[in-house]
DNA sequence: GACATTTTGATAGTAACTATCATTTGATAG
DNA sequence: CTATCAAATGATAGTTACTATCAAAATGTC
């Protein structure tokens, strides 16, 4: 069986340290006002290698391993639950293995993500993606086709919702905390968002 | 009174010279592969005045003069009406003064939002915009807050459902028409999404 | 026609990103 | 342990979007 070997964990841990890097030098010096040469210095690595791994500077912020873990958990739940009462679960277990640090960590990126058109809308590109996801495990619980209107309407405004909550979580401070907003939001759309 | 001047009908003439040049060469040769210097040139000014008109090159496709024209509507609608509806309303409105020509437009343009992912993600900027303005409205008729969450989400899921139906409409070939569209994603959000 | 103001053009510069090739480093077989 | 191969890195040069600045031209006003 393949071990991890030196070589990926080397690997792993550069990307880590640069993730790493890059989000202290945006906290202390703002976005804009850094560059990737200085990223790259402070990971030790060359600006070569940055690209390697990123392909976009926006990407250092936006890009997670989570997308995965919610198709696994999604795919977990029972046949029969309704998709939206499924992805509300699936959230709720993923956010449940999430330590504090996590969250900081999460946050942080949020308020980058929120405050950085460029990132902001690099995140969107991800959530194109995502959509396709949703709408192609929907579609496969449900039997229907994942071209059709309904199906890409229905993940569309799904992760709408989900966008709106984080959110709302992130700059309203330490009022509620995530899983309690996303509930609130998931429910006004399942009743048609109603005023 | 103000007329409007030789000054000013140059200026719009030079924007929908630039827009228009712009569009013909990403038809001709793909988006990426054109570049600004090629577009101030066939539109005969400088690069310098191409940026004075457009932050970005995406803004040369994304931007356009219709969002005061949908508020102007939605609030012609009366007091009473639900948001949803009234935003519908003002919608069908807004449509019925298109040419032709018009929706010919919309639709090339759409078809570059879609496929390129830098403007798409611009147009997403634009519609962070749009949802602010679509809060605001529907704080005023309903009395509540802008920053209330279920607003907030209600203008999130909105944007996202008529970007989600335009979308739809963009690359479902001649199938149905615009409003048609609308009108399925419009019903089917306000029935809470179900599948 | 003279003057002020607005619009444009030209120039130089920054930084993100690409392409390419030589160099180093980790994996593997003998 | 060494020789060899593949993968990862570094260095270099170049393109292009975008910014800042200042001089020149066009337009409006008296």
């Amino acid at each position: 069986m393949n071990r991890p070997g030196l070589r990926e964990r080397k690997k792993i841990e550069t990307l880590h340290r640069m993730q790493g890097e890059a989000m202290r030098l945006f906290e202390e010096q703002g976005y804009d006002e850094t560059t990737i040469e200085q990223i790259a210095a402070a990971a030790g690595v060359s600006p070569s290698t940055f690209y390697r791994y990123f392909p976009t500077k926006e990407d250092v912020v936006v890009q997670d391993e989570y997308d995965p873990m919610i198709v696994a958990a999604f795919q977990d739940q029972p046949e029969g639950m309704a998709p939206i009462e499924a992805l509300r679960t699936a959230l709720r277990v993923l956010f449940g293995q999430f330590t504090p640090e996590d969250m900081e960590r999460v946050r942080k990126r949020v308020d980058i993500i929120v405050s950085v058109p460029a990132v902001r809308a690099r995140q969107v590109q991800q959530s194109v993606a995502t959509e396709r996801l949703i709408s192609e495990m929907v579609a496969e619980r449900t039997g229907r086709d994942a071209t059709d209107l309904e199906v890409r309407h229905f993940a569309a405004v799904l992760v709408a919702s989900w966008t709106a909550g984080v959110i709302a979580w992130s700059d309203g401070g330490l009022g509620e905390d995530l899983m309690t907003i996303m509930d609130r939001c998931l429910d006004h759309l399942e009743r048609g968002v109603p005023l």
